[in-house]
DNA sequence: CTGAAAGCGCTAACAC
DNA sequence: GTGTTAGCGCTTTCAG
C-alpha cells in the first residue's frame, strides 16, 4: 500500500519551529502551553489535515480505548439489538468496539480472542459460541487480568462477570401459560445441555411440567442449536417420527422460524397442526403469521450494561468480581398457544 | 487499568540468552533461523503465554491489516446481512473489521471516519447515512489515498468504487408488476432524493408510471428516510390526508414495516384497504401476514464484493477507480399485490 | 545463522 | 512555556 506520507507530529513542528512535544500537548490542551501557541498549532494541524496516530499513543499508553466483542452471530434479531446498545452505548463513553463473529465455530472464537489481544483491547465482552466448552483461553485471560464480561451464552465460575436473561424463570413462565391455556402434550427443541441457555431453559420448561404433573415424552424432546436449521430439522425430524406434540417450546426464537419454515413445507398449519411457543421475540413478531407467543428478553439493557461493568472494571471504578447479573423477561402474548377447546 | 506485565520478545530473549530480533525472527518463522532455534523459542513463548502486540508490530509495519466500516444501522435486515458477509470475507483473508454505527447520524459519521483514520485502518468501508452531504472528509480521503468502498448509500464522481443494487431497474420492474396486477393510483413513501438510492429507486418508479401513462398524485409521493419510523409516519400523514392510493411503494423493507405498524393502529387491512410493494426483503418476510412483494437485493454478494474490491485495492492488486458495481435485484412475489378484481 | 542499531509516532518525566 | 531525553514493543537494515 503505497501510503502518501502522512503528516506528523514532527512536520508540524519544524514548520512553526518548536518541537514536537509542544505540538503533541498544545494539541491535547495541555495546561503548559499559552493559548497562542495552541492556536498558531490547531489551526496548522486542520490546514495540513493532521490525523493523530491513535496506534502510535497506544504504544506509549498502553491503552486502547477499544473494547473487544465476540459474538456467535449477527443477523439474529436478538444479538443484532445487544450489538446495536453495545455500539452506542461505547461511542457515548468514548470506546471503539473490535466485533468478532464466531458463527457458533469454537475454533474461529479462539482465533478471534487471540487477535483482540494481540490488538490489546482494553477489555473483552463474550458471548460463547452454541458449544463452547475448553476454558484454557479464558484462564489465561484471568490471568493476564484483562476485563472480561459474559453476556447471554456465559460460563460461570471462571471469575468474570455474567450478564443474562432469567432463562429458567421466562421458560417456567411461558410454560405455565401454555398449560394454563389448556395443553398437555409438549415438545422442546432445546438447545445443547452444556449451555447455560439450553440447561436454564429445559430446566424451567420441566420445573413447570413436573409441579403439573405432566409428563415428558422422551420423544418430543429434541437437543440441538441455536439456529434456523435447528429448529427445522427438529420439526422434520418430529414429523418423520410420526410424533407430533400439541405444542413446540423452542429454545430461541430463530429455533422458532425454523419451524415455521420446515411447517410451511410440510404444509402443517401452525397453530392447528402443531403449535409454537419461544423463549425469545422479534420486533417483527407482531407481523408475523401467527405471531408467535414467547419471552421477551430486554436485549438494549444488557447490551448497555455489559458495556457500563466493562468500562467500570476497565477503568478500575469496580473490581473484576464473579457475579451474576440476572436480567427479568416478559411473557409475550400472540397468536399461537391459544386457549383450547375443550 | 493495572495490567499484568505482559510478555514482550525482550522476557523471551533474555530466558534464552539470545537477542530479541532472533525471536521475533523465530516466532515468525523467517528463514534466517535455524530450526532447532524456532523450536526453543516457539515452545517457550506458549509456554510463558506471549501474545504478539500488534500495536507495537502496525507502528513499525505501517500496515493494520485492519479494515474500518461505516454503517448507518445494523438492526435492519439488509445491513446485518452485508454487514455478516463482510466480516466472513474479511476474517478469510486475514483482515479485522472495526465497524461503527452513524445511526444516520452525519455528525457521528464524521466522527467515526475520523477516529478510524487516527487507528490507521488500511482502507474503509462506507454506506453514508440518508441525509449525507458534506463530501470535505471523502475528498481528504481521497487525497491521502487511502483506499475506500461506498456500498449501497454512496457518493459518486468522487474517485471511489461503489458497489449498489439495481435501484432504478428494481423499481421499474417491481412497479410494472403492480401494473400488470391492475393497480393504477400509487404511491410513493420514497428517500429523500439526494441520497442514490432514494432517487433511483423514485426513477424507476417514475419511468414505470410514465411509460404506462398512469399520472402521479402528488399527494401520495412523500420523502423521507429509510426506517421503521418514516414509513410509520408516512402513511399516518397519508390517512389524516384522507387520500390513500390503491398501493404504496416504500423505499426500503423497513418503511414497509412501518406502514404495518401504522395500518394495525388504524384498523387498516393489508392489503385491502391499503396495499404495500417494497424495494428490499428479509429472510422472515415468508412468514408476514401478508408477506410482502418486492425487490431482493444480493446483500452477502455486495458484503463479499466490497471487501474483496477493496483488499484488492490495499494490497495495490488493483487500481483505486471511480467505477460503479451494479448487482441485479430480482423480483420477489408474496402476498400483497395481488390480482385486483375487474 | 545471529545481533546491534535505528526508527515507527507519540507521550511522560524532567530540565531549562 | 518550551525543549530534551527516553521509551512503548516491534521490525528492518546491515554488520558480524
Amino acid at each position: 500500500m503505497k501510503i502518501v506520507k502522512q503528516i506528523t507530529l514532527n512536520d508540524i513542528a519544524k514548520k512553526l519551529n518548536v518541537s514536537k512535544v509542544t505540538i503533541s500537548k498544545a494539541l491535547r490542551d495541555h495546561p503548559d502551553i499559552s493559548d497562542a501557541m495552541k492556536k498558531k498549532v490547531t489551526a496548522l494541524a486542520t490546514k495540513l489535515g493532521y490525523t493523530p496516530n491513535f496506534i502510535a499513543r497506544n504504544l506509549s499508553a498502553k491503552k486502547t480505548q477499544t473494547i473487544g466483542l465476540v459474538v456467535p452471530k449477527i443477523n439474529h434479531h436478538f444479538f443484532s439489538e445487544v450489538i446495536e446498545s453495545i455500539y452506542n452505548t461505547a461511542h457515548k463513553k468514548n470506546y471503539e468496539i473490535i466485533m468478532t463473529v464466531s458463527q457458533e465455530n469454537t475454533k474461529q472464537e479462539i482465533k478471534h480472542i487471540q487477535s483482540l489481544l494481540a490488538m490489546r483491547v482494553d477489555g473483552l465482552l463474550i458471548s460463547i459460541t452454541e458449544n463452547t466448552k475448553d476454558t484454557d483461553i479464558f484462564k489465561s485471560i484471568k490471568q493476564k487480568e484483562i476485563p472480561l464480561i459474559f453476556f447471554d451464552r456465559v460460563i460461570e465460575n471462571l471469575g468474570f462477570n455474567c450478564i443474562m436473561s432469567d432463562d429458567e424463570d421466562g421458560s417456567y413462565q411461558l410454560i405455565n401459560y401454555a398449560i394454563s391455556q389448556g395443553y398437555r402434550i409438549f415438545g422442546h427443541l432445546g438447545g445443547y445441555r452444556e449451555t447455560n441457555i439450553g440447561l436454564s431453559r429445559f430446566n424451567g420448561y420441566k420445573k413447570a411440567l413436573d409441579e403439573a404433573n405432566i409428563s415428558q415424552n422422551p420423544e418430543h424432546n429434541l437437543i440441538g442449536g441455536f439456529s434456523v436449521s435447528d429448529g427445522y430439522n427438529g420439526l422434520m425430524e418430529l414429523y418423520n417420527k410420526k410424533t407430533l406434540p400439541e405444542i413446540l417450546f423452542t429454545v430461541t426464537y430463530p429455533v422458532a422460524l425454523g419451524v415455521y419454515k420446515a411447517a410451511k413445507e410440510l404444509n402443517l398449519s401452525i397453530p392447528n397442526d402443531i403449535d409454537v411457543i419461544s423463549f425469545g421475540d422479534a420486533s417483527y413478531n407482531q407481523f408475523l403469521n401467527p405471531s408467535i407467543t414467547g419471552i421477551h428478553q430486554p436485549a438494549s439493557e444488557i447490551g448497555k450494561l455489559a458495556v457500563e461493568q466493562l468500562i467500570n472494571q476497565i477503568e478500575e471504578k469496580i473490581p473484576v468480581e464473579d457475579n451474576r447479573i440476572i436480567m427479568p423477561v416478559t411473557l409475550n402474548i400472540g397468536q399461537t398457544c391459544i386457549k383450547k377447546e375443550k
